[in-house]
RNA sequence: GCCCUGGUAGCUCAGUGGAUAGAGCGACCCCCUCCUAAGGGGUAGGUCACACGUUCGAUUCGUGUUCAGGGCACCA
C-alpha cells in the first residue's frame, strides 16, 4: 500500500476493502463500500456494513463474510485492529500513532489542509444571486449569495475549476418599469404633479436616481405630464398593469432616443450598487452575463429557430409553444408571444445553451425555491437541443423569512418595504450574516430573526467559532516562539480522551469538505466548525497548554495550532474572518 | 387540483438503512488567585407527525394520511 499524498483514512480504508471485496467476490455484487463513524468508541474509529450487504448476494452468514473480508484485506500501516461485531459489522481501529500524525500534517499542509484533488481537471460553473437589477438586494438574495459563494469555495477546495457567474436580467419589462418609475420621480423634481402608479417601484432609491439625473442634466428630460397621461384611460385603476404598460409605451415615445439613456442609467446604477454590495459581503463573480446580449447576438431567435427545426414548437393563439410536456413538464410553455416578443423562458433556454457551449463539465444554478417549477422545462429544453440535462444541477434555496419584533416582514421589491442585504450587514456584520445564512440546509426554510441576529450576544454561533481561534492565537502569542517549529514536535504525549477526540476531529475535516462538495452542502462546514470549536473550548478549560514539561507543551501547542489552521480554513470557505483578538 | 420543501427535545435546527438519536438557545445547579468567562461542567427535556409496506434491521427507503411553508403566467 502506498501512502496517499493527502492523508485520508477513509479513502485508504476504502481502497483496501475494495481489494478484499474483489478477492472474495470476483464478480461485482453491486454493493457500495461505506464507512460510518460509530457513536461508541468501543465500536472503533470506522465501521463498515459491507459484510451485511453481501449476505444476500453471496448467500452466506454476514459474520462469516466479515471474517473472509478481513483475511483478504492487505496489511495497513494505520490499523491497530479489526473486529467483527454485532450482526456483522467490521469495526476498524486506527493506531493512535496514525491519528497523531494529523497535527503535523495539518500544519504542513497549511491553508491547503482539507483540499483534495477529487475535481481536478473538471470545470464547474456556479451561477447565483442573478437578482433583477431593479433595486437593492434584500435578505433573500443574501442567502443565495452566501450559499453560492460558500459552495463555490467548497468546490474549489475539492479541486474543481470553478467559475462564478451572475446572470443579469437586463432585458424585459421590469427594467422598463424601473426606468419609468425613475423618470416619473424625475418629473416630480421638475415640479410636476404626478399620480405615481401604485405598482411602480416605490423605493427611496428610485428618488435617489432621479435626483442624480436632475443634478446632472436639469430639465433636459422634462416633458409635460399632461401629455404622458393624456390618453391613458382613467377608468383603469391605479395599480393596473395595463396602465403601467401604457405609460411605458408613452414614455418611450415622448423621450425617443433619451429613453435609452434613462434605461441605461438606472441599469448601470443598480448593477453597480449590487456589485458593491456583494463585494463588501465577500461575494465576487468572474462573469457578469447580460441577458440583453443574448438578444443582441441573435442567440434567442436562433435557439427558438433551432427548436422549431427540431419540431418541438407549435403555434397556438398566435404564440409559439415549446412542447415541454414531452419532457415531463406538466404543460407546454410559450417561448414567443403573439406580439412577437420572446418570453423570459426563451432567453433562458438560449442562456443555458450558451453555458453548455462554453464547455463546463457541470453547471450549477442556484435558484430561489419559487423557481422550482422551472427546472423541468429548462432541462426539457436542453434535452430537446440534444444536450445532457444531467450536467445541469439546480440547487434550490428556500426563502429566508424575515422576522422583526416577532412579525413576518414583507420582502417585495416593488412595494419598497424590504430589509436590504446592506442593512442586514450593517446591523449584524458580514461575518455573522455569512455564517447565519449557511447554518441551515439550503432546502430548509430559514427563519431569520433580525432581533436575535442583531443582538450581539453569544447566541450568535459565529462568535463561538471565532473565539476559539482567538484563544489559540492568544496562547501561541504567550508562548512566543515560532509556530513553524511545531511541525517537528513529537505528538506521542497526546493521549488523553479529549486529545484523541480532537485528533479525530482534525481527521474529519478533509472528509467534511469532500462531503460538502459532493452534496453541495456548505452548511456541513458550518456545523463542523461549531463542533470543533466546542471540543476545543472544552479542552481549553480542562487542560493547560503552557506546561513546564517541554515535550508535552510542544505536543499540545502543535495540536491547538493545527486546530487553529482548520478553523481558519473552514471559516475562509464560508467567507468569515478569523480574528486573532476579540 | 397538481408540483416542490419540510414535520426530530419547550424553541431554532443537525444527523443516520445499523449498535444507547445530537447541538445551540431557553430552564435549573455549579466553575475565574489559573493560557481571553464571547468560555466550561452538570441536571431536566424524545412515541424522530400518523399508518401501512420493503428489509436481517426503518427515525432514515416506498406508498397513503395529515399539518405547515412555497410554487403552479403569452411576468421577470
Amino acid at each position: 500500500m502506498t501512502r496517499p499524498a493527502q492523508l485520508n483514512f477513509k479513502s485508504h480504508l476504502s481502497e483496501i476493502l475494495h481489494h478484499a471485496l474483489h478477492e472474495i467476490a470476483p464478480v461485482d455484487p453491486g454493493v457500495s463500500i461505506e464507512f460510518a463513524r460509530p457513536k461508541q468508541a468501543s465500536h472503533g474509529d470506522y465501521s463498515c456494513n459491507l459484510a451485511m450487504q453481501l449476505a444476500k448476494p453471496l448467500h452466506q452468514n454476514p459474520r462469516d463474510i466479515a471474517a473472509l473480508l478481513i483475511k483478504a484485506m492487505p496489511a495497513s500501516p494505520y490499523l491497530e485492529k479489526i473486529e467483527i461485531a454485532g450482526a456483522g459489522f467490521i469495526n476498524l481501529f486506527l493506531k493512535t500513532s496514525a491519528k497523531q500524525q494529523f497535527p503535523r500534517h495539518a500544519l504542513e499542509s497549511g491553508t491547503k489542509f482539507g483540499h483534495s484533488d477529487n475535481g481536478v481537471g473538471k470545470r464547474i460553473q456556479v451561477e447565483f444571486v442573478s437578482a433583477n437589477p431593479t433595486g437593492p438586494l434584500h435578505v433573500g438574495h443574501g442567502r443565495g449569495a452566501a450559499f453560492g459563494a460558500s459552495l463555490a469555495n467548497v468546490l474549489t477546495a475539492a479541486g474543481f475549476s470553478v467559475e462564478r457567474e451572475y446572470y443579469i436580467n437586463d432585458a424585459g419589462r421590469q427594467m422598463d418599469i424601473l426606468a419609468l418609475s425613475t423618470w416619473l420621480r424625475y418629473l416630480e423634481l421638475n415640479g410636476a404633479t404626478i399620480a405615481f402608479p401604485g405598482n411602480a417601484y416605490q423605493g427611496e432609491y428610485v428618488r435617489d436616481m432621479a435626483r442624480l439625473i436632475y443634478k446632472a442634466h436639469g430639465n433636459r428630460y422634462l416633458h409635460q405630464p399632461d401629455l404622458l397621461f393624456a390618453d391613458i384611460p382613467p377608468a383603469l385603476d391605479d395599480a393596473s398593469e395595463a396602465r403601467l404598460d401604457g405609460l411605458i409605451a408613452k414614455a418611450k415615445k415622448l423621450l425617443g432616443q433619451d429613453y435609452a439613456y434613462i434605461h441605461n442609467f438606472v441599469l448601470t446604477e443598480q448593477l453597480g450598487d449590487c456589485r458593491n454590495d456583494l463585494m463588501e459581503f465577500g461575494v465576487v463573480f468572474d462573469t457578469w452575463f447580460s441577458e440583453q446580449s443574448l438578444f443582441d447576438s441573435g442567440m434567442v431567435a436562433h435557439v427558438v429557430q433551432l427548436l422549431e427545426q427540431k419540431n418541438y414548437l407549435y403555434k397556438q393563439d398566435g404564440a409559439k409553444w415549446f412542447r415541454s410536456s414531452d419532457f415531463g413538464d406538466e404543460k407546454d410553455r410559450v417561448v414567443q408571444r403573439a406580439n412577437g416578443e420572446f418570453t423570459y423562458f426563451a432567453s433562458d433556454i438560449a442562456y443555458h445553451l450558451n453555458k453548455f457551449e462554453r464547455g463546463f463539465d457541470r453547471a450549477i444554478d442556484v435558484w430561489g425555491a419559487d423557481h422550482h417549477g422551472y427546472i423541468q422545462r429548462v432541462k426539457g429544453a436542453l434535452q430537446a437541443l440534444a444536450l445532457d440535462p444531467a450536467k445541469l444541477e439546480v440547487a434550490l434555496v428556500q426563502f429566508a423569512v424575515l422576522y422583526r419584533d416577532g412579525k413576518k416582514t414583507s420582502m417585495s421589491t416593488r412595494s419598497g418595504e424590504f430589509v436590504t442585504l446592506r442593512e442586514l450587514r450593517q446591523e449584524v456584520g458580514n461575518d455573522a450574516a455569512r455564517f447565519f445564512y449557511v447554518l441551515r440546509k439550503s432546502d430548509q426554510h430559514l427563519d431569520f430573526d433580525l432581533d436575535l441576529a442583531k443582538s450581539q450576544s453569544n447566541d450568535n454561533p459565529v462568535y463561538y467559532v471565532q473565539y476559539a481561534h482567538a484563544r489559540v492565537c492568544s496562547v501561541l502569542e504567550q508562548w512566543g516562539e515560532d509556530t513553524a517549529t511545531l511541525t517537528t514536535a513529537d505528538p506521542s504525549p497526546l493521549t488523553s480522551l479529549a486529545e484523541l477526540a480532537l485528533l479525530q476531529k482534525l481527521i474529519d475535516y478533509p472528509e467534511t469538505v469532500d462531503a460538502a462538495a459532493k452534496e453541495l452542502s456548505p452548511h456541513l462546514i458550518a456545523f463542523y466548525l461549531r463542533e470543533l470549536a466546542g471540543e476545543f473550548h472544552s479542552y481549553y478549560n480542562a487542560t493547560r497548554f503552557l506546561v513546564p514539561e517541554v515535550p508535552l507543551r510542544l505536543a499540545r501547542l502543535a495540536l491547538i495550532a493545527a486546530i487553529r489552521q482548520v478553523l481558519v480554513n473552514g471559516l475562509t470557505l464560508l467567507g468569515v474572518s478569523a480574528p486573532s483578538k476579540m
